[in-house]
DNA sequence: GTGGTCTAGACCACG
DNA sequence: GTGGTCTAGACCACT
């Protein structure tokens, strides 16, 4: 698992790790029951403070990505994702509204967005389908 | 034009603000050429500080939304919106994709997620047309 | 508001501050939309980190006991407290069972158990009514 | 005797072990004089460490559940489980309180905190008398 | 060696 | 001055 991280960011790191972290899941190279490092050595491996990983990782722990096994450590959950809860579609919703606004205003025409977004959802799930 | 702001929200006031005008351009209900109530007036309308509405025209100014003439007083730029520059192609894409990411994770198709998206832009283009 | 910490206690620190926040809540002592003092100011009022005080407002908030409003800072949730949730029921069950069978095993009644959970409802709930 | 352990619990693994003997006792599943099975032998069959069954014993031996002989081994203590002690009882309303005020503020009525201990109460004593 | 907790001190965004 | 983020270093409980 490579992460990249821009420390100039706005983005928090522990976001821009979280994102990440789903993002793998997504596109299949991290799979359900799949060990990930520990806080320490993923800390560590990219330069960052042990917290901040922690803060990442107490995250997804808290929406059901992952789990803290006591023998096997953090482990990508494996039974599976959290759903389409109502929840979370409230937060996509209010997510995606700005986006597409903005869209809106700089001219973008629905096709064209539907086309970005469909562009993204490929780009994610074809990701390194043969390299690990 | 009314402002719904939620004090409790993660976003700062400001970027809601940003998106709310936003938002009503796209929707229509705010027209090129049309005025913006003055840093002052808003502010006290909905009862927030000064320089947090200035920072929201600023930032919709720097993008080319609206105008600020020193006379004439906040305008949306009626010279048209900010075209899809590279730029902001590649924002909305950074945007996009941990959103994507995570509605995969958690098994939404492709179909599902064009759906909401195609849901929010309607939403918006089809806000309150008649009324103000 | 008292807060009164065991340093020696097994519970961590942020525990026991969650504990009484909550229990200041359940005896009426601390009402709905009732600030509560910054991070800041309540570290240094009992002597602990802030980042510790900060723990327990973020479990506070998770579970909308707290909000933190933008302008008036942390304050107990105006618009009430969370409800009996399935997931709150099932942990208030995983937490109860132990201590129930400990009761068992040491010979307490059905009668007896019932009695003391009602000692401490009626302790919880008449606590300080007068003052403050 | 069937232990159910949850490796993501929060709860350490010997805690869960010492609840899960004493609900096994309070149920009538394990009866005084009743054997254990050897640290070696239950740590291989559910899949821990020695170290761990070993703590969950030390534990259950110091407030006298069990006896641990060097020949006939751990037994269910013969000579009666230990009583409600004042040291006990304190404890007990100690983890009892924050329960009870997270209950009220929830909304949870006297009656309904009642019936949930009484059904628990209920659980645990009628748990599977005929079955082992 | 693991995650969890706590402290201390720093910087920043926000209002 | 507020909460949020990040770093650094320490101790402990658990396995």
């Amino acid at each position: 698992m490579i992460i990249q991280l821009d420390m100039q960011s706005e983005l928090p790191i522990y976001t821009q790790l979280v994102n990440q972290i789903i993002e793998g899941i997504a596109s299949g190279r991290l799979k359900p029951g799949e060990p990930l490092p520990s806080v320490r050595s993923l800390a560590s491996d990219i330069g960052i403070n042990l917290h901040t990983v922690n803060k990442a990782y107490t995250l997804l722990k808290q929406d059901e990505f992952i789990l803290v096994h006591r023998q096997k450590g953090v482990v990508i959950n494996p039974d599976g994702m959290p759903g389409i809860t109502k929840n979370y579609r409230n937060k996509m919703r209010g997510e995606l509204k700005p986006i597409a606004a903005e869209a809106i205003c700089r001219g973008m025409s629905r096709e064209q967005l539907l086309l970005e977004v469909e562009r993204i959802y490929q780009e994610i799930t074809q990701t390194d389908k043969e390299n690990d």
